[in-house]
RNA sequence: GGGUAUUUAGCUCAGCUGGGAGAGCAUCUGUUUGACGUACAGAAGGUCAUAGGUUCGAUCCCUAUAGUACCCACCA
């Protein structure tokens, strides 16, 4: 029954994780229970999970916890996601790495390596989930591209193709020329990049010795061009617009033409216009119904457009051309730039912007039922509330999404062409006559899929069980950073797929960053790897550390002290049921609150349990409002402050009680420690378990234990103002001491004077005040200082010397007067006695006669001296 | 250009619907008090960014200003 004298948590977190697992409690599927749903964000099959996924799993793994002590059947659904364009330039790289590559051993093969890293992965994964503790029901694991993830998105696929959502169309789209596919406008990240900007002279065709300037970034798209536009109300330009001038890059003549969309402001005011490779002039040629020649291969590679140039790489291209343009003596100046330039989130290169055929969403309508479904109560709750902005800005105001990726790994396309004529097929079933259609090359984004998440894994489009059960979601936890890749779209997708919202409340949270405030990345080479802080910390306090350090939705600091303070927290706790273990027998056995006679508590157990209580009520109410930080807090200072230093303290007397209170002790030790175990085992669950099959009653674990409930027969408030007044005096009698000098176990002869009945607590005081004597008395006690206080007055014999005391009562005496004017001012206020609610104006005015009585006493003690 | 957040103790951050500013770490002074030195008892340290406004009363609400961070859009 005894705990071990050091709290090792190696130990302890030893096999807990296989026994939970094993024995089912991560099950859901209790039926006779309100239900309580959520899915895991599945990682992607990548690598290792980061710091990043730390925390989103214990922000979810609290949430299930506590719901499921709470009394609900809980599904926390794990999976994990095939991460197209991610994975699949980790399988490139191995077997680039191996001497070969994937066109040389063709897409089935490769396929085959990506299933294979898939495996390994998946492994890694499960072993780091065990490690965080969480309770995800792996009976219904799923996977991105398993057979009804692909049923989900072939239907979703087909049915917006028939709804007329879903288009194939030749549009602007940025091109990775590295992973050579298309990407969707939220898979770019603009970086300040330093570039040029080119300035060259465009001559006009009738008269060579006059040309107009123009600027470019990107002089290889030159071979693109169609014409030059400037404004219409630009007076430089008034007298050419129709005439002609030469690309310098070609030779050929382009038209001037006048647009609005032309700011005067930058640059020269001139602008080449490239339809094919720039998603403006695109929107130009089309007004204007001009031709889009494309001169850049998807890999980069000019075109045979450009000439002698074809074949070579845009970088190349542009340096070769510059050379010539200049040796021509058209080229002006070049200007050094810093400039906003899209590269690609996942392979980092430049991305261009290229005329191509892809497939897309149309957004407009399934966007537009988002925001009306926000203005329901059907809508989707955010926590923090202000994040629900950033949904609907992005929804009122976002491009068609571009699902199409000339990718191999992932959801290949359900779309067939005939070999003959136009005609398609847009079915998940292959023509009987194959030998006569092509199936599409593409696979979908991967976020098309993750967008089903929510529905998918719970057996949709079928009516399963669990998709009754379980379904819409109760609650969903993510990263601001994946609100618009990933909320937004599982959101509408819902909508309009299930005709509900994928979950009700939505957890937000921000991103850790290292100690320093920077985010955490590989070229940095300053990522925290959870794996290391949990064989130096544990995984309680770094789980205990990751929901308590920031308030909801921000970013906040890795800080490896506050990881230590957290483990010392846990140590503490450990200590104190040690202490409890140790004092209690081993046989005893309630901790029902029904079975124990009230008459058996005394006045500190009444204390400590009201204060129990009172903290009870108040972190269910952060723990429901997912207030993590507000909770931790709470109970951390209810433990430090109320139970070990005050209470267990105090119990150290009571226990050698003999007349009659002894049980009251006992059972206030459990049934304390039993409540803040169940509170702090959502946070860390592995050391709450420990103690938990420890105590002398307990179920098998503590996974099957309820929350502790607010209970009012154990409140008891006359005693917390005794108690309180007790309180007051063990600590004015100390810093007594501190102030005059004396060692803090200096026997003192000491006389109380107070409001109540105060012989029951007559032995704490004597204890933490190491008193020579402690006597009752009715009047005040010549030859002492007092000390007064709410409900009591200490007496002090004084031993020392007048001049410090003198010194010590001046000082008090100006803190009193300045408090007494504070209040003064207060109380004197017509307009704060008129409006101040009565209960503030009551208190302050207590608060008043107080400080009056301290202060004559103080003056009259100081004219004795 | 549009938006979101943020500015509180030396550092990192809390502070729930306005009513005497808190924690961790760091600092200083004590402590072999029988759970814990991963601790205990105390101390010091803050015009709550600035300026206005609302209010009996503002760290909190409103307006403006400045600094910082991030998101979206974007300049050819």
């Amino acid at each position: 029954m005894a705990l071990d004298k050091k709290y090792d948590f190696k130990k302890i977190e030893e096999g807990k994780y296989e026994n939970w697992k094993n024995k089912g409690y991560f099950k859901a599927g209790d039926i006779s229970k309100a239900r309580f749903s959520m899915v895991i964000p599945p990682p992607n099959v990548t690598g290792k999970l980061h710091i990043g996924h730390s925390i989103d799993n214990t922000i979810q793994d609290i949430t299930c916890r506590y719901k499921k002590a709470k009394g609900f059947d809980v599904l926390y659904l794990p999976g994990v996601d095939h991460a197209g364009i991610a994975t699949q330039a980790k399988v490139d790289a191995k077997l680039v790495s191996e001497g070969t590559n994937r066109f040389k051993i063709g897409r089935e093969a490769f396929l085959k390596e990506c299933y294979a890293w898939k495996e390994a992965y998946s492994d890694t994964i499960h072993e780091q989930w065990a490690k965080m503790g969480i309770m995800v029901d792996y009976s219904r694991e799923r996977f991105t591209l398993d057979e009804g993830c692909i049923k989900a998105v072939n239907k979703v696929f087909i049915t917006l193709y028939n709804e007329g959502l879903i288009y194939r169309g030749e549009r602007i789209v940025n091109y990775d020329p590295v992973m050579k596919t298309a990407l969707s406008n939220i898979e770019i990240v603009y970086k300040e990049d330093e570039g040029e900007f080119y300035y060259f002279k465009y001559p006009f065709v009738k008269d060579k010795n006059r040309y107009l300037t123009i600027a470019t970034t990107r002089p290889e798209t030159m071979f693109g061009d169609v014409c030059v536009v400037v404004n219409p109300k630009d007076k430089r330009y008034l007298g050419v617009i129709g005439e002609k001038v030469i690309n310098p890059a070609n030779g050929e003549e382009l038209p001037i033409i006048a647009d609005e969309y032309v700011d005067i402001q930058f640059g020269t005011g001139a602008m080449k216009c490239t339809p094919a490779h720039d998603p403006n002039d695109f929107n130009i040629g089309k007004k204007y119904g001009l031709e889009h020649p494309v001169i850049m291969n998807t890999d980069g590679t000019m075109t045979e457009k450009c000439g002698k140039y074809a074949g070579m790489d845009r970088m190349e291209c542009r340096k070769e051309l510059l050379k010539q343009i200049e040796a021509d003596g058209n080229l002006i100046k070049i200007e050094h730039i810093k400039h906003q330039v899209g590269h690609s989130e996942r392979s980092d290169a430049v991305v261009e912007p290229i005329l191509s055929k892809q497939w897309f969403i149309k957004m407009k309508p399934l966007a537009d039922r988002v925001l009306e479904n926000q203005n329901t109560d059907g809508k989707v709750n955010f926590f923090p509330k202000r994040f629900e902005k950033v949904l609907k800005q992005w929804m009122s105001n976002c491009d068609d999404w571009c699902i199409s990726r000339q990718l191999w790994w992932g959801h290949r396309i359900p779309v067939y062409y005939s070999k003959t004529t136009n005609n398609i097929l847009v079915t998940d079933q292959k023509p009987t006559d194959m030998e006569n259609w092509v199936q599409d090359e593409d696979v979908l984004d991967t976020w098309f899929s993750s967008a089903l998440w929510p529905f998918e894994t719970l057996g949709w489009p079928d009516e399963t069980p669990d998709f009754k059960r379980y379904y819409p979601l109760d609650c969903m936890v993510t990263g601001y950073d994946i609100i618009f890749f990933w909320v937004a779209r599982m959101v509408f997708q819902g909508l309009h797929f299930t005709d509900k919202a994928p979950f009700k409340d939505v957890i937000i949270h921000g991103i850790v960053r290292d100690s320093q405030g920077r985010k955490m990345s590989k070229s940095l080479g300053n990522g925290v790897d959870p794996i290391d802080v949990i064989n130096k910390y544990g995984v309680d306090s770094l789980r205990y550390f990751l929901a308590t350090t920031a308030s909801p939705g921000q970013d906040m600091r890795y800080s490896e002290e506050k990881v230590k303070a957290a483990s010392n927290y846990l140590n503490k706790i450990w200590n104190s049921a040690r202490f409890i273990l140790m004092n209690i027998p081993e046989n005893y056995s309630n901790i029902d609150a029904k079975n124990i006679d009230k008459k058996r508590l005394n006045l500190v157990d009444k204390y400590i349990l009201t204060k129990l209580e009172n903290v009870i009520k108040r972190i269910t109410k952060a723990m429901d409002a997912y207030e993590y930080g507000i909770a931790s807090d709470l109970l951390y200072n209810f433990v430090y402050d109320d139970y070990c230093s005050f209470y267990l303290e105090m119990t150290k007397v009571s226990l050698k009680d003999e007349n009659g209170y002894l049980e009251g002790t006992y059972f206030t030790l459990l049934y304390t420690l039993k409540a803040i175990l169940m509170m702090i085992y959502p946070f860390s669950p592995f050391i709450s378990e420990e103690i938990y099959t420890n105590l002398p009653v307990h179920k098998e674990s503590i996974m099957l234990e309820s929350y502790p409930e607010f209970d009012k027969s154990l409140v008891f408030t006359t005693s917390i103002k005794k108690v309180d007044a007790l309180k007051a005096a063990i600590e004015a009698i100390r810093q007594y001491k501190v102030n005059n000098m004396l060692a803090p176990n200096e026997a003192l002869e000491i006389y109380v004077r107070s409001s109540f009945k105060f012989n029951e607590l007559t032995k704490y005081l004597a204890r933490y005040s190491f008193a020579k004597s402690l006597e009752e008395v009715k009047n005040d006690v010549k030859g002492t200082s007092s000390i007064i206080l709410p409900n009591i007055t200490i007496f002090v014999k004084d031993s020392v010397d007048k001049e410090e005391i003198k010194a010590k009562l001046t000082k008090d005496l100006e803190k009193i007067a300045s408090e007494i004017k504070r209040s003064e001012g207060m109380l004197n206020n017509e307009r704060f006695l008129a409006k101040a609610p009565k209960d503030k104006i009551e208190s302050e005015k207590q608060k008043y006669e107080l400080y009056k009585t301290q202060f004559e006493e103080i003056s009259k003690k100081l004219k004795n001296i």
